[in-house]
RNA sequence: GAGGGUGUAGCUCAGCUGGUUAGAGCAUCAGAUUGUGGUUCUGAGGGUCGUGGGUUCGAGCCCCAUCAUCCUCCCCA
């Protein structure tokens, strides 16, 4: 028998960081409740088909996908072998995996919507917080399985939308307690980028390339742009794009000098002035954010924490026909994330963590013999229908024992209720925190721990 | 997919240029202490040094392979 373990970038949660991670789901859930979001939620697996092609070339590699059940039936094995065959040359066959664990929680949302459209009330506000899983390799701050938690409004291009979900992250990272920059760019304004530069069919090298100024410069830039093919003018147009700087209305400015004759440039600034007029400074433009889903048509979202090395926290933008994909046009929509496990991280780096998140039960009932614990647990019981939380040690012990047991489970105060106290009708309660020892009646119990 | 670091007790780690029987702190258990903890003291248990080869009189230490894990790049939350 070999030791027991984890498959890669998965984790155990232990009960206090359970809690914290409820705390920042919680947060989440309030504030996507309070704006009229309704919660969805859609199985781990889905038909290989519905994912594949939707996240790029890369993401495709990212599924995990499950092996089919039966393979091990003899009839099967030369069918398998040529499907491993058909696999290893890079495309995909049915009769190995069919199926796969959902890679984020937009396309399986989408499906949703296209299934169900029939039945649905525009536009639909769906909320969605569950696991999400990638075959990435993990390092710092990236997981193999993480939450998401998805807000999205479909059958409407109102941009009262995407100003509706730039305030939701407001809300949400203000009650955490983080500092983050909301920054905001138009796939429009980059599409119209790409056409000026005379590559539009290059609008994915060009984004993924100018994404990346701020990590590796203009040069390193450049550099990419060459090998992937541009040619020196159309560089130097991009180069002219990137070195636009100043406040948001000064990017807006410049970028309509340089691209304002496009049509595409436009429509993307508009909107971005559009959102803009909502906010003072919390939310800023960043004309190099381009971000990787290629099914983003319009306003893109990236959040990140300052004051701490991580990477984005929550993402999302506007895409114009998602439900297309699964053959029901005409739906658009724009949609937000939070990345629950940099939170996470971010919170406990930042020691931003309440600390009351890992109070335990309220009482610990001392076990002081097997007949006065009998009386005991009668009494807890009787607490707990009164909603206060207890237990009982679960036998005689020594009192070192049974504080120590308090303490580690952080449980606030210790009952006693042996020969004496029964004698009386009276427990003594201890604070454990204080020290201060109380006589309360066994009838009085209840109300004197109610609400602590 | 590419590159680096680390694997020694339940946990965090020492372990010298290779040299007798591999250590510490914390944790656990027992006792000092049979009804009031967090301190202190005493004692105990616990290790095929990730795994498999190789070099050597001798390997935790050097070499090769392998597995695991962490980090960086790519990409992303």
């Amino acid at each position: 028998m070999s030791k027991p373990s984890l498959p890669q970038g998965t984790r155990d949660f232990s009960a206090d960081v359970v809690r914290k991670r409820q705390y920042i789901l919680n947060t989440i859930r309030n504030v996507y409740e309070s704006c009229g979001f309704e919660p969805l939620e859609t199985p781990a697996m889905e038909n290989l088909d519905t994912l594949m092609g939707k996240y790029g070339e890369e993401g495709d590699k990212l599924i995990f996908k499950i092996l089919n059940n039966g393979l091990d039936n003899p009839s099967k094995h030369d069918q398998a072998r040529t499907d491993f065959e058909t696999i290893l040359s890079g495309k995909n066959s049915k009769g190995l995996t069919e199926r796969a664990l959902r890679y984020d929680l937009t396309i399986p949302f989408a499906r949703y919507v296209a299934m169900n459209h029939g039945k649905l009330t525009f536009p639909f506000k769906r909320y969605q917080m569950q696991p999400v899983w990638r075959a990435d390799r993990p390092q710092r701050g990236r997981y193999r399985e993480f939450w998401q938690c998805d807000a999205d409004v479909v059958g409407s291009t109102s941009l009262l939308n995407e100003v509706e979900l730039a305030t939701i992250y407001q809300q949400v990272f203000e009650k955490l307690g983080i500092n983050v920059s909301i920054r905001i760019n138009n796939r429009k304004i980059l599409a119209a980028l790409a056409h000026t530069a005379g590559g539009a069919d290059r609008l994915t090298d060009i984004t993924v390339a100018i994404d990346k100024l701020d990590k590796i410069g203009l040069e390193k830039v450049k550099e990419e742009l060459i090998s992937k093919g541009l040619s020196t003018e159309q560089i130097q147009i991009i180069e002219q794009y990137l070195s636009i700087s100043g406040s948001s209305s000064e990017k807006l400015q410049q970028a309509e000098a340089l691209l304002g004759q496009d049509a595409d440039a436009q429509k993307g600034l508009e909107e971005l002035r559009y959102i803009l007029s909502f906010f003072s400074d919390t939310v800023e433009i960043d004309l190099t954010l381009a971000r990787g889903l290629n099914y983003y048509t319009g306003t893109i979202f990236e959040v990140k924490a300052l004051d701490v090395q991580m990477g984005s926290i929550g993402g999302g933008g506007r895409y114009d026909d998602l439900t297309g994909l699964f053959g029901v046009p005409g739906v658009p929509g724009v949609g937000i994330s939070f990345g629950v496990d940099r939170i996470y991280d971010v919170l406990e780096e930042l020691k931003r963590m309440p600390d009351h998140l890992n109070a335990g039960p309220t009482a610990l009932f001392f076990n002081m013999g097997e007949q006065e614990s009998q009386t005991a647990f009668r009494i807890l019981m009787e607490l707990r229908k009164a909603g206060i939380s207890g237990e009982l040690y679960h036998e005689p012990a020594k009192f070192d024992k049974q504080f120590k047991y308090a303490e580690r489970k952080n449980i606030r105060y210790a009952v006693f209720i042996g020969s004496q106290e029964i004698e009386s009708q009276t427990a003594e309660v201890k604070d454990l925190q204080t020290g201060i020892k109380e006589k309360i009646p066994f009838g009085a119990l209840a109300a004197r721990l109610a609400g602590r």
